[in-house]
DNA sequence: TTCATTCTTGATCAAATGGTCAAGACGCGT
DNA sequence: ACGCGTCTTGACCATTTGATCAAGAATGAA
């Protein structure tokens, strides 16, 4: 027995592999159908896994939800983070709804998870909300306030600003389904981008 | 047997009793937990009647749901019905935005159904969302298109704009949990009101 | 090759849950 | 008070589903 009496996270290869191929099942089945209306059949099924070999892995189903949605946190809220007081303040804003339209589109199951998570009543990430989620967007509305103090946009209230872009960005990935419906199939990415950084930002410009 | 042949319609008093009560627990109850997660003993316990009692007026579950979808869904969509053309657009909008606000803080319950219908795929109401939605919003679309045309406001992609007032009013309702831990406890309806009023509606002023 | 460790799964269990049914309680017009 | 139709429910059933386990298969370091 060479190794340290304790060893906390020695991977293996199969593990890496396997485990990758649950989350990226989970967060799809999980995203489509929520938690309590996934089944682990259902993800074992999508990841050509047994049911029981899933449960090596993760010994509960809570614990896969839990593990794919710390896995997608981070990602999503990572182009806030980016959001920097020393640039322009209508190029930063731009980028950023067009980073998030873009997630939205290439990534809507990650935007599903989350809402049913909060919609739910966010029980699995309450600390996370209270926690890291807070001081960011505490930041991040500070920055905005500093525009807004230095004349470099219009006055606005900061957070509720940054719920709106949340709001609408999100929107066509968790209401992809009646976006879809409504909107004539000719309508490109491109030009919903354009459409709703006009809406949320025009506003803003100074004159 | 004075009564004609078929008895199509005729409700008892403890029929209409019976049936409010249950839409109404299962409005709470599966805008809560979505379809899959809630089940008839919890609606039936908060109603206070049995299981069986409960399935006596509604067959089966889905059949519940499908009545409280469709028992909601005249009254969320009546706002935008109003919408009318011949009025100052500003003051229309404003009203829409603040009607919408106000029932997503008054009945957050009603927005949440919507809101889980939709991201699970909207199965239950794909033929009202092809049919009279899609109706309706071409036609508010195309009020706003004439306020554009009529010079009242600037212009902007009304579909679009449409997305974006539900998106962002609706988001108050919807994740609720989230906005509530991110925002102070001292945060007023009518500050939250015209933040968002300010946000949608800034862009679309005439200078 | 050897063999301890890791990985895999068929069989199985207990609980939850949608739904049924027959028997009885109750409401109400006469 | 009577009697028919409405309403109510305890007991029960079949299926789904999260989770367990023991036994066997694959892996990989020496």
């Amino acid at each position: 027995m060479q190794k340290t009496k304790a060893k906390p996270a020695a991977k293996t290869r199969i593990q890496s592999e396997n485990q990758d191929l649950i989350l990226k099942a989970a967060l799809d089945v999980f995203s489509t159908y929520g938690f309590r209306g996934s089944t682990i059949d259902q993800i074992a099924i999508k990841c050509g896994l047994s049911k029981p070999n899933l449960l090596y892995y993760f010994r509960r189903k809570d614990d896969i939800y839990a593990a794919v949605l710390e896995h997608t946190l981070t990602q999503w809220l990572a182009p806030l983070r980016m959001l920097d007081v020393g640039n322009d303040p209508i190029a930063e804003l731009t980028r950023y709804i067009e980073v998030k339209l873009d997630m939205s589109f290439a990534n809507p199951a990650a935007s599903k998870l989350f809402a049913n998570e909060i919609l739910h009543g966010a029980s699995h990430i309450e600390k996370y909300l209270k926690g890291p989620l807070k001081e960011l967007v505490e930041a991040k509305a500070a920055v905005i306030q500093q525009w807004i103090v230095d004349g470099k946009i219009r006055a606005v209230d900061p957070t509720h600003f940054i719920f709106a872009i949340w709001a609408v960005t999100q929107h066509y990935a968790d209401f992809s389904v009646q976006v879809e419906t409504l909107l004539k199939p000719s309508e490109k990415p491109a030009t919903i981008k354009a459409a709703v950084v006009e809406i949320l930002l025009r506003g803003l410009k100074v004159t």
